[in-house]
DNA sequence: CCGCATCCCTTTGGATACTG
DNA sequence: CAGTATCCAAAGGGATGCGG
């Protein structure tokens, strides 16, 4: 877990890291785009399903979640199983762990926004 | 501190929280926007001014560095001080307590990045 | 030195319609 | 049921030029 990472001494190592590498800003562009982590969200929580998502969130586009999926598939953030091959049929998504430690952080930010933000 | 939150036993509370906030995703896309956590970071690593930040990144245009560090302000991520009110005048900019605790989850991801992707 | 105004190009994402 | 294709409107951000 990313949570076990042994940091060094003081936190400035870890902000020089930060600095050169320069890449939250693309991890923070591609998990910003719209409904991607309310969607990673609902799949840790029991809604496998596309029509179960659509259900969560009314507003979501066919097209738009379907994009994300594919996204957060492609980011090793869910995976996606076919049930059935024939019509109609089934797939489930299920959330990896590298989804479920990014989970994590977003928790992490969440607390962040109600002690920073009311 | 955001760190210093206290958790339910277990994670599911929160992220039943997360889930019915759901306001991460504009977190996510308030801080994802281009070069806004370099410019945080590199005002926190001793580069307090505009002229400063623009040496650190230069291919960042005079008008969106403007618009991030007026966004970083308006966040309370950042303060800003007018050092002369003469022409050629001063500004400096110094983090909060809050843009710190927002590097401190930045660090995270960037440790979760590199676990997870190399 | 520290920006803002304007223009314009690129990207994002919603609407509609259609398939295996 | 689970998507894809196409079109289009809105927003993001770079280039150039100007102001206190």
């Amino acid at each position: 877990m990313a949570t076990n990472i042994k940091y060094s001494s003081t936190n400035y190592q870890n902000l020089q890291i930060l600095g050169e590498a320069c890449d939250v800003n693309d991890t923070l562009r591609s998990i910003g785009a719209r409904w991607k982590m309310q969607v990673l969200y609902s799949i840790r929580q029991g809604l496998p399903q596309f029509s179960k998502i659509k259900e969560a969130f009314p507003s979501v586009s066919d097209q738009v979640l379907g994009k994300r999926l594919r996204e957060l598939e492609s980011d090793g953030l869910v995976i996606k199983r076919v049930l059935k091959a024939s019509v109609p049929f089934q797939s489930v998504y299920t959330v990896t762990e590298k989804g479920a430690a990014l989970l994590k952080i977003m928790e992490d930010l969440h607390q962040w926004e109600v002690v920073w933000n009311g």
